[in-house]
DNA sequence: GATGAATGAGATTTCATTCAT
DNA sequence: CATGAATGAAATCTCATTCAT
């Protein structure tokens, strides 16, 4: 019984996290009201608040939520792909083609809004969570290109690691153009810079 | 305090839009209350909406502000810039350096809330000037790269366009990361994808 | 509180209707606060908006139920009296009794307010419910004087339909003059109407 | 120098007082801003302020205005008039045709203004101004009535006091109605009252 | 004497949160 | 456990009124 009422009680758990990452997506999370996220998830807004404390946990969550996958995607993909770069180029494209879903683009501004949250705020931890994020990512980068390069296919005198940011930062630059201009095309984009390392590469 | 001149009421103009940039950029738009940004520019809220009819508008006021300054920044650089390349490097170096300035960030702040504010309304008009402020300076960039490419020093295996869009996501990108970590180097990114560029150069 | 029984919900908004229009009676709509008659009903301000979505319609909704009072006295009264005129004696002493108790006051006041709304709003849809009201009295007095005339007790010469509009129009100035002036002898007045119409009929 | 600017003092109070009989009228005491009475009269704000001490001054000197131009309109036509009902029907008439035009239906609209106002104020002096405005102009109808009796033109069974506050009473009920349902026939209300009078003649 | 910018005191309305049922 | 009615603390915005110019 109790092991039926703990599965009943985090799928509950899920059911007001989706509905609240669907609503804040769509509204902003000042915008949001408990209500709109209670009427999302199906339950009264008094429910919710026996799994989040409040507003703000269940924004957190939310965003929490939509970080480990992004984490997993890269993971995932960096370590099923045989050729680094085309993981790189997998995981781009598929995030880009991704803000077309509600879902992927609810997160997308989930997580523009907690990066806005954590920069005002002072809070230190905050800050260093949402960067160990991005360094997550960047580190599996760096070590694609690391490959990459002492394969022979980058030169030496360009450093893998800057690189990797540099490819991160577009890769988040170009998701939030994306989300404003859906023409904006980020495919073309990827075969700009894909054709302009292999043209640094020497023996190409 | 009657028949005051023209200057200055729009010094007061000013000095309400500054102060609003601080507050919104340090709290929020949602979070800012009128009250804060009338006691940041030493008024009464009251006296706000003799310049500016409401809160959504005094935002949106700041919004373009930032996007004004921005853009400044690149038709005044590439202008008077004898090297594209070397525009785009002081460009984004010099705007990369201003996120340590208050003013600054609080404007890069304002406008994700904007982006996101945009990507929420489904305004298409909305929408259309948000993207126009993209393609502005999209454009600017790929005439340079134009430039950099007739002169022989970009393959043309590259698209010249589609790598300006790159450059401009990348720039976005590195932005709002280093908004969140200061220690995020972006001097040694723009010098990487440099490298990259020359080695790519064909007679290099 | 919540999974309340129905008409404990019904009797709340009796409660806040009755409240507001007490105080909208004293007060004026515009003066009234929502404080006030929240005060009044003995609930905060916040939960009124659970029952009327603005001080505009709890406004309107208190004119309807004052409106229908009235409407109710005469029905109730033309079909119980045998003697057609004694209703029309019967409803206006009655309603000119009742100013005396402050709910009667109030509505009086309150519907007063609303003529002078509807009066200024162009609303021709306010204005035609306003006016129908009007005129199912009249038509209702009509009626009652046409029984007169048909038996014998009002001249031919006189337009039954036009006396009901008169005697109308009697009886809602002498309302307001005695709302203002409790020595407003109305009885008298009805007398004096009674003693010309019984000096009219020919056979007296 | 001294009364040409006595002079020019009077005229600007007046401007100022048919502005705000106006705007008031149109609006609404309580919606009506200085604002909106100083841009009607071609003034500022501020500048009221030296004729009126507050808006409530200004709203009761509208009143008191509008006031004796009705009493000057009874005061007048029943002197000048030989028969002294022909009197009554004249002014009645005359009254009820004037709502047409913009002024009197703004005057009618503050009097009931002022009406409320009055019968919400505990302020018994206020009360007394307003009811012996009725009690003068009654005090007219009824000599009118005493005479039209004496004559043998009304019989002795009405009392003619009673029935010059209802006519009174009429009058203003006529009034309301009709600035509500431009349709209501006056005329024709007055015309069957008038019936009513002759039938009710003994010698008719 | 006139102006109109500024103030400051609300008023309506909205919600996150609590808790009786 | 869930519900949803109620609270209470804002927050935006409006104006009557004042007073420096």
């Amino acid at each position: 019984m109790a092991r039926v009422t703990e599965e009943h009680i985090e799928a509950r758990r899920r059911s007001i996290l989706e509905a609240a990452a669907r609503v804040f997506g769509e509204c902003g999370i000042a915008s949001a009201t408990m209500a709109d996220i209670a009427g999302a998830a199906g339950i009264s807004a008094g429910a919710i608040y026996r799994y989040f404390p409040s507003k703000q946990d269940l924004a957190h969550a939310c965003f929490k939520e939509g970080a480990a996958q992004i984490a997993d995607l890269w993971g995932q993909r960096a370590a099923e792909s045989p050729d680094p770069m085309a993981a790189f180029y997998a995981v781009a494209a598929q995030s880009f083609e991704d803000l077309g879903t509600p879902d992927a683009a609810a997160h997308t501004r989930i997580m523009l809004e907690n990066f806005l949250d954590v920069a005002r705020s002072g809070d230190e931890a905050l800050r260093d969570a949402a960067n160990s994020e991005h360094r997550h990512i960047i580190r599996g980068l760096a070590s694609m290109l690391g490959a990459v390069q002492s394969s022979g296919r980058l030169p030496e005198a360009v450093n893998a690691n800057h690189l990797a940011e540099a490819l991160y930062a577009f890769w988040l630059g170009a998701r939030i153009v994306r989300m404003l201009d859906p023409e904006f095309d980020t495919d073309a984009q990827l075969a700009a810079v894909s054709a302009l390392m292999n043209a640094a590469t020497p023996s190409a």
